[in-house]
RNA sequence: GAGCCGGUAGCUCAGCGGUAGAGCAUCUCCCUUUUAAGGAGGGGGCCCUGGGUUCGAAUCCCAGCCGGCUCACCA
């Protein structure tokens, strides 16, 4: 939305540029300010000086002179008292008060406080001391605005750490998150914690010696899950392509290639719905380890999770709501058709035959039209009945192979694989199998979703020759991992909407904001 | 995709057929250590968009846009 030369409040904004640019003071002409302290540090930096300066007074040594600063921030609330004004001023880590007066900067610099407003970016100097009131507080000696706001910041009255008629707004939050961060250390809080998960996935990983690889985006077949992906177009080759739905099969092609153990976190987009679990990208985190089975890989993610939750609250427990979530190892195995029989009383032999998974998916209410195989249907209830229960930290076993295109086959009983997924607060959190890297049989589950492909399902696997031929030059028992980076976060930081996980959620346009097509303004 | 709820000043919201409102913010004036908020006065609106009903619509009706929640589906 362009700027409103009309509106009031940003016209007086641009009023008083215009001012401070008349007087030789253009706020956007500074490059740098060089600081001494943050706003957290001048104050705990004054009140180490006042416990040294009282213990000082005791043995009678010469006092030191208080402690000046130089901080830089952001204004947040100016309190004027004619002669005297008090400025709330906040960096990123922290807050601090200015105390602003006639005889310290001179009546014409004073009157130039006129042409402050809140939201612009001050850097200031003084010595440090303590009010009245007990605030410790700059005594400003020095200031320069270092940057305007011609746009009022979206926030009520701020005093100290409290903050009133604060911007609820979740559309506006979303859309303006450069905004809200501004205005909620709260929320850059929470994208602070992502940032530490990330951190520590990648610690978690690196200590076990694996190793972190980066593959593909645009691809010419997207496979390795189930989803509808984007489309693009390459202009010099003249060629469709597609972003990538997962990073499953380029990871593989790399175990053959030789590394043993691998992993990728990135970003994966998938042509699907948008609700609070759902944003058409996301980050997926993937691992592949040879020569190691399904047992492996579940130690793993055991171990993931403890570690992960550790580093935030210092034990494996964390925050699910009010109540709590105890993640500590070992988690239960429920094998799919048993967690169905605990929830539905359905017994497992019903689903031996289509038209007996069909006759119970019916009795149960699910909508049939998309029914073509008993795999889907114990998915589906698996879904509705029992997925909402697993609360702790559950790993699901024993899935059909029709859903299970890329997991190897259990011996003796050849229709279900060597695959969990995990579930925790009743969301699915990581997914995992002991690869299949029989080429024949890959082939020929390829060749089965081609089927159901051409039977209308279009998040059946495609054809994918080249990984064939990786396999085909042999790949080594491998154990998989994957896991939903912003589903992970938002378990580890109790949210339970995935755009208050993700910086930019994705959102419709803007009505007013949409640019001329033409004029090629709108990217992706 | 369906149902329900919402969109009014920079922010938070009230108003729900009869001149567009409040608090905070903003502007002017007074005040040299204030603390959500000293005192006094002033300005500020495409009431989401487009149709309709009506003497008259922010308000009622229809369609649409955007968002939230629930459900269906995907991680």
């Amino acid at each position: 939305m362009p700027l409103d030369t009309t509106n009031d409040l940003i016209r007086v904004r641009l009023d008083k540029l215009a001012q401070l640019r008349a007087q030789g003071l253009d706020p956007f002409a500074h490059d740098r300010f060089d600081r001494s302290h943050t706003t957290a540090g001048a104050v705990s930096g004054f009140q180490e000086w006042e416990t040294r300066t009282a213990s000082g007074a005791e043995s009678g040594s010469e006092p030191d002179p208080a402690p000046r600063v130089c901080v830089a921030g952001r204004v947040f609330a100016i309190r004027n008292m004619g002669k005297a004004l008090f400025v709330d001023l906040r960096d990123e880590s922290g807050r601090v008060q200015l105390y602003f007066r006639v005889n310290h900067v001179g009546a014409e610099a004073f009157a130039r406080l006129d042409l402050l407003d809140r939201g612009d970016f001050l850097g200031v100097g003084g010595p440090v001391f303590r009010t009245r009131t007990g605030e410790v507080t700059v005594e400003v000696h020095e200031f320069q605005l270092l940057a305007k706001a011609l746009r009022p910041l979206p926030m009520g009255n701020l005093v100290g750490e409290e903050q009133h008629g604060d911007v609820t707004d979740v559309e506006f939050r979303y859309r303006q998150r450069y905004a809200d961060l501004a205005v909620h250390p709260g929320v850059r809080e929470q994208f602070r914690r992502r940032s530490l998960i990330l951190r520590g996935i990648r610690d978690f990983f690196d200590q076990r010696g694996y190793l972190e690889v980066e593959t593909p985006v645009l691809q010419t077949v997207a496979g390795g899950a189930a989803a509808k992906p984007f489309h693009t177009y390459h202009n010099e080759l003249e060629q469709d392509m597609h972003l990538r739905i997962s990073l499953e099969l380029y990871l593989k092609r790399l175990i053959v290639g030789g590394f043993e153990k691998v992993y990728e976190i990135g970003r994966v987009f998938r042509n699907e719905g948008v609700d609070t679990e759902h944003n058409p990208e996301f980050s997926l985190l993937e691992s592949y380890e040879a020569y190691v089975n399904l047992g492996a890989i579940e130690a793993l993610v055991e171990e993931l999770l403890c570690f992960l939750a550790t580093r935030l609250y210092g034990r494996p427990v964390v925050p699910f709501g009010d109540e709590e979530i105890d993640l500590t190892p070992p988690w239960p195995r429920l094998p799919l058709l048993e967690g169905i029989r605990q929830h539905t009383g359905v017994q497992p032999e019903v689903f031996a035959s289509l038209d007996g998974a069909r006759g119970v998916a019916g009795r149960l209410g699910l909508n049939l039209d998309e029914a073509v195989s008993v795999g889907w249907i114990v998915d589906k209830i698996h879904g509705r009945y029992v997925q909402p229960k697993l609360i702790r930290p559950t790993f699901v076993t024993e899935f059909p192979l029709e859903i299970s295109p890329l997991a190897k086959k259990i011996a003796d009983r050849p229709h279900l694989t060597h695959r969990f997924e995990l579930y925790v607060a009743g969301a699915e959190l990581a997914n995992a199998f002991s690869e299949l890297n029989d080429p024949l049989d890959q082939r020929e589950r390829f060749e089965a979703q081609g089927a159901m492909r051409d039977g209308g399902d279009e998040e059946a696997h495609p054809m994918d020759e080249d990984f064939l031929r990786a396999l085909e030059y042999g790949m080594p028992p491998t154990g998989g991992l994957g896991i939903g980076i912003d589903r992970l976060v938002m378990l580890l930081t109790n949210q339970t909407s995935i755009r208050d996980v993700l910086l930019f959620p994705h959102m419709r346009p803007e009505g007013r904001l949409d640019t001329d097509p033409a004029s090629g303004g709108q990217g992706v």
